[in-house]
DNA sequence: TGTACATCAGTGAACGCGCGTTCACTGATGTAC
DNA sequence: TGTACATCAGTGAACGCGCGTTCACTGATGTAC
């Protein structure tokens, strides 16, 4: 073969991890499949030699979205696993700012929501993450808790990206985080 | 004039209203021009005659959906002006399952931040829900709070209408629900 | 060693489709003389 | 009263464009004999 053995695969994960960026930045129904193709330097029809259809991709690209969230977090966060480190990482301007590569669900759990035929991916995204607050709130029997915190969340990150006026979008930043730690010291 | 007097103002209604409950269900860009106007019994055309733009109309459009989503929200809770009370209305089932006719940020705020040339229409959408928040917590110095509530209810409300197990949709709305009425009895 | 053939990742033209937008036109009405 | 003209909300064909998807093809490599 005139190419490397995992030549192929390696195509398939540089698409993989240019579709999760590009989705979440954009959207998916905003990003065309030939321009994230020409951006990795490939023409669109080789495209389907490597996922069966868009939806495929969506559903691929999500879930490699996650893990590469999770793992970024697990570097970020090796030396503190309390929940108000995992508060301050989740609404930081750097994941506000740079939502191509941060948590899934701010840029695209509407738009999933409102697909005609959504998979089942999107409860999957919803319970790793709870999963992963849950492990860090103090506390056995703490899932509503975690349930609330992913809600303001979530929220925050979506209005404070939302806002254009960047006074407004960094006060819901700020201020959720700040009453959320207040909350939780609390209990 | 073959037709009565305010005839064109009621179809700029008509589509401003239509537009508005579009837009909330399918967000702005999976909403077609020419679908919307067909359903109104008129031909596409016709459409610039009333709006410069389609941007236009997305403008317009929402700032109808906050008069509407007001509107009846004060219908709704003529009798009990309580934070809690808005909190029922705004994460119960009926607004989850029509969001045609509820609050626009929840659908639509992320596409909005995402558009490449956004217009201040947003900040006018969270500028108007936080003030409807202030007014109903107790307190006077509670805008920092209203700011948290607002970030959990658009949240609550974007992730139990993606979640596609509906057990997994009601927990969402009931626990943070829950939570939220515990949690603004204590302070 | 030389030739014929198989493999297969990627190519790029083509498909039908719906999009936002433009524009010459229609046709029912009101006005002017 | 009758005729010519102005008004104007709405019509519908047409524009260029990008979309997701298909498919016959390319061309560098490996294998068979």
């Amino acid at each position: 073969m005139r190419y490397a053995e995992d030549h192929k695969a390696q195509t398939h994960q540089r698409i993989l991890h240019e579709a999760a960026a590009r989705f979440r930045k954009d959207g998916i129904g905003a990003t065309g499949l030939q321009p994230l193709m020409k951006a990795l330097g490939l023409t669109h029809g080789g495209f389907y030699a490597h996922f069966k259809s868009k939806d495929d991709l969506v559903e691929k690209a999500l879930r490699c979205a996650v893990d590469q969230m999770e793992e970024s977090n697990k570097q970020a966060l090796a030396q503190d696993n309390s929940a108000e480190a995992f508060i301050d990482l989740y609404l930081s301007t750097a994941h506000r700012d740079s939502p191509d590569k941060g948590c899934p669900l701010p840029t695209m759990a509407a738009e999933l929501g409102q697909r005609g035929q959504p998979s089942e991916i999107t409860d999957e995204l919803i319970q790793r993450m709870l999963a992963t607050l849950e492990s860090r709130l103090p506390g056995t029997d703490n899932s509503d808790q975690s349930l609330m915190l992913m809600s303001t969340l979530v929220g925050a990150l979506v209005l404070s990206r939302s806002a254009r006026d960047p006074a407004l979008a960094n006060r819901i930043l700020d201020t959720t985080r700040k009453q959320l730690k207040k909350h939780i010291s609390e209990v």
